[in-house]
DNA sequence: TCGGTATGAATGAAGG
DNA sequence: CCTTCATTCATACCGA
């Protein structure tokens, strides 16, 4: 156990990531995943042939689906709500970052159709898909920056610096890293990436 | 209680990074850096367009920006779980006992500024919170009453106790990624997705 | 260290 | 479109 290397860091001060470049950090790689995933998924549409699929999430433990379900037909007749898949999931936030901005009945009925080569799908959950992705995408944008870091944060730092400290979720191992924003949309991808490229 | 005191106590564990997990960090993102760029590569010579050049591969020298300034916008990330301190937690449920229901947007807001006073707060937490918090108390009502119909016995207990189980949901986003070794070339990664299609 | 539980957060779907 | 509900996921915390 070499316990006493990370308190050493930690009292070096300096050496030690806060919680807020760990964050970020997961977030670059994060975009190279997705990044990754959209340049599969492209090839694939545009080759044509044997595509391999664009799920690179490789699984972390056993957290991965055994193959049983996810031959491509999700359990539809199992129950509730219906889950994009991440191929899906891709094309969704393809179309949308495209601008088409409100997609008619019909373009609804295109996409679905589309998608269901994909999962099963109705084009009821594209709607409400587009639906709630645009209402969410609003309401994200009044949540961030304040001004500097001048004077909005006095309040807000005390409590949460102390937890800045703290937290990790077990990153003792750094070979796997866990990143739990399941949103990360290709927009922000886009941006992202040119951030990183400077 | 005293869970903010939890949190903050550096206790040893992993919950720092050293420079040298952190230069581990950086060799991912380099390694997810090249394979974006051989995808990139090799999207453009199967199929003559090239969208975006291959010059994806952006700070392989220069690494990241420790939230300087353009990354201020999220010093509160996503990540952590926001939890409220004692304070907050029991005015809340005075608001919430008080029977105004339903909180506005505007009502919100109020809220979450007047908890600001007692620690790192936002809208959005707020917001989750009363939504929590009224589903909570919904399903815990059936637990009372046992025979109402004379069917419904544990319906409370299942719901909850379900997550445990069989998982296996929607598992297609990239909530967990998995990092290559290093040395993870291309036909790595095709593989890997092959693997995942089969 | 491990497993269970409480709860913050994400999101599909319904209502208005 | 906007708001709310219901379900599920992921994580913090705690006890064994």
């Amino acid at each position: 156990m070499e316990r006493e290397m990370q308190n050493d860091a930690y009292n070096g001060r300096g050496r030690v990531m806060t919680e807020e470049q760990m964050e970020i950090l997961r977030k670059q790689i994060a975009v190279y995943a997705v990044i990754c995933d959209q340049l599969v998924l492209l090839h694939n549409s545009l080759s044509s042939y044997h595509p391999f699929s664009s799920g690179m999430r490789p699984m972390v433990g056993g957290y991965f689906d055994p193959m049983g379900s996810s031959s491509s037909s999700h359990r539809i007749s199992s129950r509730h709500r219906w889950t994009p898949t991440s191929t899906q999931l891709q094309i969704l936030e393809s179309i949308y970052e495209e601008g088409s901005g409100t997609p008619n009945r019909r373009r609804i009925r295109e996409i679905a159709t589309e998608l269901s080569e994909h999962g099963q799908i109705t084009e009821t959950n594209v709607y409400n898909w587009f639906q709630n992705r645009r209402a969410r995408s609003k309401r994200k944008q009044p949540q961030t920056t304040t001004t500097a870091n001048g004077q909005t944060d006095d309040v807000a730092v005390t409590t949460e610096e102390r937890r800045s400290c703290g937290d990790s979720g077990g990153l003792e191992s750094y070979e796997h890293i866990l990143f739990p924003s399941p949103d990360l949309g290709i927009e922000h991808l886009l941006s992202i990436g040119k951030f990183l490229e400077s």
